[in-house]
DNA sequence: CACGAACCTTTGACATTTCAAATATCTGCT
DNA sequence: AGCAGATATTTGAAATGTCAAAGGTTCGTG
């Protein structure tokens, strides 16, 4: 292939961007995704560790906990931010596992409604109360000051973000 | 598709419980995880739909990018805070696009080095000057000062997350 | 120089993820 | 009634993700 001189120094810039000099917007969202990633990694090993569960089961099981008449798969695709697909496994698992029970209300038979079961419930509580720990010792080290600012202030990212999807959003 | 009201409910919200009653840690965790989510998914809509890459193969690319010599598989998942088998599949995927070449060195030949092709180099390329601007759009309505202050304090939140791993890690 | 320990990558079994297409059901309008 | 369109969920293909075990390769030390 051709050395591609020309196209070289456009690309220089670029990579200055991703060394030291990117846009403050750029290494902000860096740094929050990677900070993200290892906490999210963190409270993955444990789940495993402690409760032979995933990630996105607590998320799941954490919706159906605090809404005992169970919840619609679209809902919980919605709350979870999880597509309708990857709910159906997910509910279809742990249902396998005894957690959640699966109903179709008399109304709608287009409708499946997930509920924990009393299985699910006890084990979720256990989880919760862990995981909660867990945060609180991660992040032990910051100010707590700090901690209620950021939450302010990433509330704020996140309004952004919210405001300039291209798909239609809102709120 | 236009819900009127389903669509503003927000992860946190639900997470947290009409009685926001949890603890700082816990609130400020739901709203890091639920903006990154909101942000990568924006990310990998686009990205899929500009340049027909994915952001896992994007982030990989960005290690490369930066390392003309090439990585070893190995430093590529440290960087890329992913598995090693999981690396393999990506390199082999992004091989046989055509934008990553393996190699074996010399001198040790346990090791295999990935570096871009000049087809990745210049697909990058283009994929990280977009990439950057859709930041910079997301977000828009943050105040500049804001930003550098939060990837400020967002360090420490990762550095005390760091301190409390469980297994050994480091930064 | 031989052998066990350490290192690097791949493989294999599963779970999760997305998107798009297919199913099934309900609703509204004629 | 009946049918088009909206809704709700499932399915299927492909990619990503983890972990654990298996393959080679190199290195240090007896």
């Amino acid at each position: 292939m051709v050395e591609a001189e020309a196209v070289g120094v456009d690309l220089e810039i670029i990579v200055q961007g991703a060394h030291g000099r990117s846009k403050p917007e750029l290494r902000l969202w860096l740094r929050m995704l990677s900070t993200t990633k290892l906490i999210s990694q963190e409270i993955r090993r444990r789940l495993r560790a402690e409760f032979g569960a995933t990630l996105p089961q607590f998320d799941l099981m954490a919706q159906l906990y605090r809404e005992k008449d169970g919840l619609r798969l679209g809902e919980l695709s919605k709350r979870t931010m999880v597509t309708n697909g990857n709910v159906t496994g997910l509910v279809e698992r742990l249902e396998a596992d005894g957690y959640v029970q699966r109903v179709t209300p008399q109304g709608d038979r287009r409708v499946t409604v997930a509920k924990l079961t009393e299985a699910g419930v006890t084990l979720f509580a256990a989880m919760a109360a862990a995981h909660e720990g867990w945060l609180q010792d991660m992040m032990a080290d910051i100010d707590p000051d700090a901690v209620a600012a950021l939450w302010s202030e990433i509330g704020t990212v996140k309004a952004s973000a919210n405001n300039h999807l291209s798909g239609a959003a809102f709120e």
